[in-house]
DNA sequence: TTCCTGTTTGCAAGCGCTTACATTTTCAGT
DNA sequence: ACTGAAAATGTAAGCGCTTGCAAACAGGAA
């Protein structure tokens, strides 16, 4: 193994000889400069550029059981929103002088597991999580741990945890009601796969219980996040359910492919098919028809678990939830049923 | 501040007492588990699982100088190319139990020299950047630390660091080539800012290039890679440059803008007006009219940088660069330009 | 049984940093 | 000039882990 590194890293210790004072000195210029005369902060400060010094991250993290790192664990980095809500809490985070590290699940309940493990192991001061299916294990491990975390993209009323999110059934719902309102009956809808994502299950559980309380059934279908998945699904269910006149989708992308197969399968959006998508990412507007979807403020919510997991850190009881209003953004992929 | 984790994580020194070894016995088990009798093994791994026990990232790092971490800094995860490579990049080094730390620099030269003082600081074990383009000063602080990098979605001929990319300047010209053959000869380009960003700048030059070669001159513009911004700018190319037949673009999102300009403006893509991007994001294929495009195998670049940095490791000196060709995708975009 | 040779373990010294606590300096007030 | 409190600095004890080295042990050969 290289040691090299040994032999090349300035230490705390070479700054404190160059600069003729202690270690401890050295220390606080770096970490509360106040407690340190003028004159004496600035020797100290030449000392640290003339030698490139950086402080050792593990060590620091010893010695003082903090380190000003927030981890997140989220299901993938190609989901545009995560992208986008992950990047505002980093710049967030940044401003407050914390890290932020990214590890990802692939939608798997165990690999999620052992990321938590990880980053805690890290000694993360608080972590950011998506949804809130998974083991109990997984809670009581962050309890005993003592570990603050925040559930995002995520809220439901009573839930037990900090959240910061939105109602995905209740966003659904809307979504279906609007639907009903333009004087569909026959609703399908393609959500994501449910299994360890509750977001997707709530999604399609809204649509179904806004559809049951117009007195009518809906007919469902999973697909996972990909295009071609989506593509498939949609074919299957414009087949299977060929008097469906609006596919209400767990996601954008998913849209996408239901106009894709929609086009496959003759049938012009929304004349003779409405879709409707859910999460408005860039792409929603750019294709066509433009898609009638739900909106939610990703960078706002990334903002505000970055607020909540800075809180937590101060005052581990202090978490509020904070809960965000979708908006559904009306565009054309959505019309009345056809006659 | 919050002591507690103390009282709260359990150390080696508790996983030892419970098992009745000594902290370097158990150290062992974890580490190399072969140098211990198989019985001892078995009874520090009850220990571990009965006390829930998970290393101290720090304190290891701190004595054994290795942290099995390797960083990355791009300018934004929303760029989806970068989201889909750094995706790969995780699952790869994942496999090699590695984890990755990603920090963002948001296109800026300072921001990013001082996310990687920080990730060299957290004892990265290598360091993937993107692009070539930045001070003398950090690779001399690389070097001075003996950190381990290699430059991605990014390769020229004679580039002193280990590169894994392609070769955009080429790519670019070769698009320019594909126009002039199809006719085009009033040609634009739409490029991003190039301040920092020699990807950008090395598409600009390379339809410059191509098009010198071919006698004619380009009219150049930048701008920032968002739909906006790329509206704009576009608008103003057509409006400045009524006569232009084509107008590549240094990627997809810039294309999607300058097909939303055109048809703003009156113009029927590509009847009127030619339109390619470069990347081959989802998005490309979805809208309309579908780009023609560049495809570059990102998820495998991710893989590729993966091995390198891993590579590194070992041996410091073995980082073989590698290139990846780039493809024109031909979809309905780019077309003859009118008569 | 005794000796020798691996194997398996334990001992203890750090790794680079922070932070009580002790000590020295500084400087206002007299 | 002198005093005392406040400010500045130094001393040194760890933080939890790895690892070189030494000690203890096991098991076969003599």
């Amino acid at each position: 193994m290289s040691r090299e590194k040994n032999n090349i890293a300035p230490t705390l210790e070479d700054v404190a000889r160059l600069s003729g004072v202690s270690t401890a000195t050295v220390s606080r210029v770096l970490n509360a400069p106040a407690k340190v005369k003028e004159a004496t902060r600035r020797k100290v400060q030449e000392a640290v550029t003339a030698l490139g010094y950086t402080p050792n991250f593990g060590a620091r993290a010893l010695a003082s059981n903090r380190t000003d790192t927030i981890g997140a664990v989220i299901p993938t980095m190609e989901n545009a929103i995560f992208a986008q809500g992950l990047q505002a809490l980093q710049e967030e985070l940044a401003e407050a002088g914390v890290t932020l590290l990214v590890a990802t699940s692939g939608y798997d309940a165990a690999r999620e597991a052992e990321q938590i493990r990880t980053l805690v192991g890290r000694g993360v001061d608080g972590l950011a999580l998506i949804g809130e299916a998974r083991a109990p294990e997984v809670y009581d491990f962050l309890q005993a741990r003592g570990v603050p975390f925040a559930l995002a993209w995520h809220w439901r009323k009573d839930c037990p945890w900090p959240c910061v999110g939105f109602d995905n059934r209740a966003a659904a719902a809307a979504m279906a009601e609007r639907a009903l309102i333009l004087g569909h009956r026959r609703i399908a809808m393609m959500g994501g796969v449910t299994r360890w994502n509750d977001r997707a299950a709530a999604r399609i559980e809204g649509v179904r219980q806004a559809v049951a309380a117009a007195g009518g059934a809906v007919a469902v279908a999973e697909a996972e996040y990909t295009l071609e998945a989506a593509t498939e699904a949609a074919r299957g269910l414009i087949r299977s359910h060929p008097d469906a006149t609006v596919i209400l989708c767990g996601n954008d992308v998913l849209a996408a492919g239901a106009v894709r197969a929609a086009r496959e399968e003759g049938l012009s959006v929304p004349r003779d098919l409405s879709i409707a998508g859910f999460d408005d990412i860039e792409l929603a507007r750019l294709i066509d028809p433009p898609l009638t979807t739900v909106r939610l403020p990703h960078r706002r919510m990334g903002q505000a678990i970055a607020r909540l997991l800075l809180g937590l850190r101060e005052d581990p009881d202090g978490g509020e939830s904070v809960v965000f209003a979708p908006e559904i953004i009306e565009r054309s992929s959505m019309g009345p049923p056809r006659a």
